[in-house]
DNA sequence: AACGGATACAACCGCGGATGC
DNA sequence: TGCATCCGCGGTTGTATCCGT
């Protein structure tokens, strides 16, 4: 077909940036022909909202932003954009690669041999930067503006860590008092009392009947209402997540 | 310095749902 | 109702880079 693949180069990103910037972006198909564009309209979607956006948050993630996907992982299974939607700036691709590299890692069981060392200490690379800097004529209407909803669990964000050092001291800092992965577990007892107390709220009436979630946990089978599992979460905060570990 | 394994992340692929005709 | 098209999602792959030997 003559259309172009693989990496994008600072000319397409111009392009694709210039364009959606004069004409946004209401049919994708049909966008990289009128920008002139040799590539297809998915190929452009995706660099547009895993890279090219205005409001996409560079940087490694924070701790808070990794706890929050692990909890979130936890509820909604590998729906990664239902994860990126909490977490404001961030990209469902990005999560579910932070997710298969880091996090996956960590709460896997240690062996019953000791785990080797992590060989490597320092991170990779420094975090690319897109290859033309954004700015939205009329600010990011492509996204909206944040909700309090998907502000949750960045509110206690401290560092946005686009300095790759101060967010690996960080972690690293985390680390020794937040390491290991059973800190992560969450004990069996956790969903049967958090869900006694959604399933006591008489305001709601979701279906519990669900076969079960990523850890086996039961998930709404009709509604799979996000709303829902928000709700969960939080009162699962002020009771449960007392347990875990401070930060 | 060269090599190979490990790691991180951008990009692609295929599928299913939504929508319009 | 059936079909075509488009979009979005999740899984997978490709490749650049890092690190130890």
């Amino acid at each position: 077909m003559g259309l172009k693949r693989g990496p994008w180069t600072p000319e397409e990103d111009r392009i694709l940036v210039a364009h959606i910037e004069r004409h946004g972006h209401s049919n994708w198909r049909a966008l990289p022909k009128q920008a002139g564009l040799l590539r297809c309209g998915k190929s452009c979607r995706l660099r547009w909202i895993n890279y090219l956006r205005p409001d996409i948050k560079r940087g490694n993630f924070t701790r808070e932003e990794e706890d929050a996907i692990i909890q979130l992982h936890h509820m909604l299974g590998n729906r990664w954009s239902a994860i990126a939607a909490r977490l404001p700036g961030r990209t469902d691709n990005e999560i579910k690669n932070v997710w298969h590299t880091h996090l996956k890692k960590r709460l896997e069981p240690k062996p019953a041999t000791q785990q080797a060392p992590n060989k490597r200490k320092q991170p990779k690379k420094q975090q690319k930067q897109p290859a033309v800097e954004i700015v939205m004529l009329d600010g990011p209407a492509t996204t909206g503006p944040v909700s309090p909803e998907q502000s949750l669990f960045t509110s206690t964000t401290t560092t946005t860590s686009t300095d790759y050092s101060a967010a690996s001291s960080l972690e690293n800092n985390a680390a020794d008092s937040f390491s290991s992965e059973e800190d992560y577990q969450i004990e069996d007892s956790f969903w049967s009392e958090t869900l006694a107390m959604a399933v006591d709220d008489s305001s709601d009436s979701f279906g519990m009947e669900g076969e079960g979630g990523a850890s086996g946990a039961p998930v709404p089978a009709a509604n799979d209402d996000i709303d829902f599992w928000l709700k969960l979460f939080m009162q699962a905060s002020s009771s449960d997540m007392q347990n875990l570990p401070q930060i």
